[in-house]
DNA sequence: ACATTAAAGGATC
DNA sequence: GATCCTTTAATGT
């Protein structure tokens, strides 16, 4: 495998040079984790991470010790860019959903890297930019009492991005039942519940809304 | 309303 | 075939 395949496929990198990008990688470390491996913890976090290959959750724990899910990281995005600004990580964790290919940066390579290619900062300001808008989203469910209705809005806002009425849920219904606060099997009764209703139509991961209105209207 | 526990049925590697 | 994921039912908070 190329050494220098982190740098290659991360977007904010995306518009340097070749040389640049060889440049980048010689001062990156890679490494492979394997699935289910705990990758950080808070106070234990203080380089960035960039996902290569494979998949990673990034999620906090709640009072009970619960998982609750803020997001899984896919090849080219990465994690821990709070650590490279003195901002220390007081909630996070991380761990390996798959056997996973990943570099990391530490924080002073990192900032070398900033004042040599100031444009890099504008693709963070984005990309902070759209984590934020997921985060407020996320807060924006559990303004919502009932976990039926939570599963409802998310429904919806799925729809929206996927510009479509059939929509693909970007992860297992495992861990969207974490991302909303809830258990497997409450989630896998809300579903069939819904069914019922003949709201939604579900074959594996694919969820067909059937009454857009009436989902709208459950609370 | 939802979580927990246990058990069984599917899916996946 | 083992392991992980999903569903179902009984019971508890």
């Amino acid at each position: 495998m190329k050494q220098h395949i982190c740098a290659e496929i991360v977007p904010i990198f995306k518009q340097l040079s070749e040389a640049d990008l060889l440049k980048i990688s010689a001062i990156t470390q890679h490494k492979k984790v394997t699935k289910g491996e705990l990758l950080f913890t808070p106070d234990n976090q203080n380089e960035l991470m960039i996902l290569a290959s494979g998949s990673i959750k990034i999620y906090q724990l709640n009072k009970n010790g619960k998982e609750q899910l803020l997001r899984v990281m896919q090849p080219g995005e990465f994690e821990g860019e709070k650590a490279l600004y003195g901002i220390e990580n007081q909630s996070l964790y991380a761990t390996a959903l798959k056997d996973s290919t990943l570099c990391t940066l530490s924080k002073t390579k990192f900032q070398e890297l900033l004042s040599e290619y100031p444009e890099i900062s504008q693709h963070l300001l984005a990309d902070f930019a759209t984590k934020i808008g997921m985060l407020e989203r996320q807060v924006e469910l559990f303004n919502s009492e009932s976990v039926e209705s939570k599963l409802a809005t998310y429904i919806l806002d799925l729809s929206v991005d996927q510009r479509s009425q059939t929509v693909e849920l970007p992860f297992k219904l495992k861990e969207l039942a974490t991302y909303l606060g809830t258990t497997p099997e409450t989630l896998s009764r809300k579903l069939r519940d819904l069914e019922d209703k003949k709201l939604i139509l579900k074959k594996h991961l694919t969820i067909t809304i059937l009454n857009s209105d009436e989902l709208e209207d459950i609370f």
